[in-house]
DNA sequence: GCAAAAGTGTTTTTCTTACACCCATGG
DNA sequence: CCATGGGTGTAAGAAAAACACTTTTGC
């Protein structure tokens, strides 16, 4: 039964990338290490993956117990297996994003780790090749969003145009012509109009929109608009 | 120095999903395994991390100890850790998908592996979780290759547009117009045109076409048309 | 000379972009 | 009553799609 005897085993972890948009910034939540190694220095939330658990599983234990949050959008964006990567012996990281709504972030068990947010345009300096793992988590993420809508789950559930449009010019840095977008948006179909409406941010006050779930599961698998006609599933 | 000491290890695999481009159909790799477990099966082919090596060393490696190259495109396209995933002990798998020209493949050290090319439609069945890796990297391959144009590397160095055209077609199980399609390539600047003609497919013959690689090394990185104006690297 | 694939020209339609202008409201 | 962001209308421009038609050549 034991056919893999000989070959190596090695020390597996998972590291989160955390995302999160409070409205104005995009963000992500890095932790000051409590522990050896490096202890006192910033890094991602991590942790090893267990015998009974998968990857997947592990990230989002990571993550739970740092936010309390369950049930989050989250996507393995990158293997980092480096020999060399860590000092302190062999370790091979699996790295995952996770997009979360900040508000959603409260009742976080920050006692036990030292988190805080960062803005990503500046952020402290990470150990080991977490900076790595950030800048392809963001390519990742730039590259999904281009083409399945995954930036909704950045959002509460109710949200405004104007702030899913402020996402978009956060995510990938640039600046978009409200008018158009928020036309584009409505044509797809993937947002609902509801009778509320946010008046924070102006005094007009702009409307609350809820996704479309429905459209949203189809578009989550079939955004591709590069070819004709061409859906995901065949 | 052995901070990790009490953490557990675990045997961590890669296997490689290599896609093959024959002019015709697209096709993948598959050996059937001359080695205990699951001996006589067909299945990917794959290896273990060693030590020294990161994992996509180890997939290289693997990839060529099958077909003799180096230097393909590889990419890392999901992470299979189910507990249960392997009767045989828990092994963690890291899938790559390799996109090789199906000609290159002459120089094959077949010998110690019985290895067969089969059509994406029609492959035999698979052993542990080797069905679900094929499937994420077939989505992985779509997606990636709807905003960057890594079909290129299933192509020979000198090719023409009806074989790029029949590629996406396979790749995307869709009918283009090849007259739209064309131009629409050749106005990327992508493809530099050659003397020669293809004689091969068709009386009147085709003319071969090789990348541009500069333009191909720029787009590779920045392909994503979606939003205006906007390029991967800011 | 005809069948078959390659490739060009042209029209139609659809999508993007730019921007003028109206709306609602808190101060 | 006006400054401010929210939102609609509209027209110009670009890109995609559809398709008629010409080119080349092996048989």
């Amino acid at each position: 039964m034991d056919f893999y005897k000989s070959e190596p085993k090695v020390l597996l972890a998972v590291d989160c990338i955390i995302f999160g948009f409070n409205g104005e910034s995009l963000e992500i939540l890095l932790i000051k290490r409590g522990f050896d190694p490096e202890r006192g220095k910033w890094s991602l939330m991590g942790g090893f993956v267990q015998p009974d658990e998968s990857p997947e599983g592990a990230a989002s234990r990571v993550l739970k117990k740092l936010t309390g949050l369950e049930n989050v959008y989250m996507e393995d964006c990158g293997i980092f297996g480096d020999p060399n990567r860590e000092r302190n012996g062999r370790v091979v990281s699996l790295a995952y994003f996770a997009l979360i709504d900040t508000h959603q972030y409260e009742h976080i068990i920050s006692d036990e780790y030292e988190a805080h947010w960062f803005p990503l345009t500046t952020y402290p300096e990470l150990i080991f090749d977490h900076q790595q793992m950030i800048d392809k988590a963001k390519r990742e993420l730039r590259t999904k969003a281009a083409l399945y809508p995954i930036l909704f789950e950045l959002l509460p559930e109710k949200f405004t145009i104007p702030q899913i449009a402020s996402l978009y010019e956060c995510v990938y840095n640039i600046e978009l012509d409200k008018r158009n977008f928020s036309r584009k948006l409505l044509a797809s179909d993937l947002i609902i109009k509801l009778k509320e409406k946010d008046k924070e941010n102006s005094k007009k006050g702009a409307f609350f929109y809820r996704l479309n779930t429905e459209i949203y599961r189809e578009k989550i698998m079939s955004f591709l608009r590069y070819l004709p006609g061409w859906s995901m599933d065949e």
